[in-house]
DNA sequence: ATAATACTTCGTTACTTGGCGAAGTATAGG
DNA sequence: CCTATACTTCGCCAAGTAACGAAGTATTAT
């Protein structure tokens, strides 16, 4: 029960539901997500170590760079049925094309100059 | 996703998942609810509103009795998606057994004097 | 009608959580 | 080395939430 638990507690943030929508497309790093949410770099952290404690997200450290990005089908059960939720709930969604793009777009730029310590 | 996070939310709560966990064999009244979660009146009220308003259980009043049963087939599919992934979490689970015992047994119990306005 | 019963709503209290910025940690570059 | 960068941890505040008891509502019993 414990896991389930985390697992509703993660999935009930929006901005946290926003980030595992963001994933879905591929691994991302800290920065990336920090500008797809436009929060403050401590917030979106915190977000993600919620994710990463309930195991609905991965986490890899390359250089300074901290990458996440969706388990695969190493995860347990409860988090595959939960990520397969997810993304059934956000495919039928009508904003769902806008967000990709976003995160697309995102995704194109360079990532040093995203962070460029946290501009506007 | 307002309806996924509705559900999650309702779902991060460990009294919320107890109670779903007995109203897997059957409908149950709020009195037997209140008995088995051994929490005031109103807080297991509040928990089933929160439930119902998620639309993980559905309620039904007849005379001064308030009956709260799962959704069948008329739920959405992500509170289908939803309650089926608790059935399976909570199934494996080795207190599940024991957990059935207490339903079943207050089941049994005289509704009338269950409630006998909530006695110790 | 009056009383009792089953539940809900309201008001309060203690705790949790999401947000931020500042300070801390770790890694890359000069 | 030292600085800059990417991220995390900490401390704070505001908002939300779970718990309770008291008061309110609706239904049955007398």
């Amino acid at each position: 029960m414990q896991e389930l638990l985390w697992i509703s507690k993660a999935l009930s943030d929006e901005q946290r539901i926003r980030a595992l929508a963001a994933l879905l497309s591929g691994e991302l790093c800290l920065c990336q997500l920090i500008e797809l949410l436009a929060l403050a770099p401590s917030t979106v952290s915190k977000h993600m170590s919620v994710l990463r404690a309930a195991g609905l997200v991965k986490a890899r450290k390359e250089g300074r760079w901290q990458y996440y990005s969706l388990p695969e089908a190493d995860a347990s059960p409860a988090v595959r049925g939960a990520l397969h939720r997810v993304r059934q709930t956000l495919a039928e969604q009508p904003e769902s094309r806008a967000r990709q793009k976003m995160v697309t777009s995102v995704r194109r730029m360079d990532v040093s100059k995203l962070c460029a310590c946290y501009r506007p």
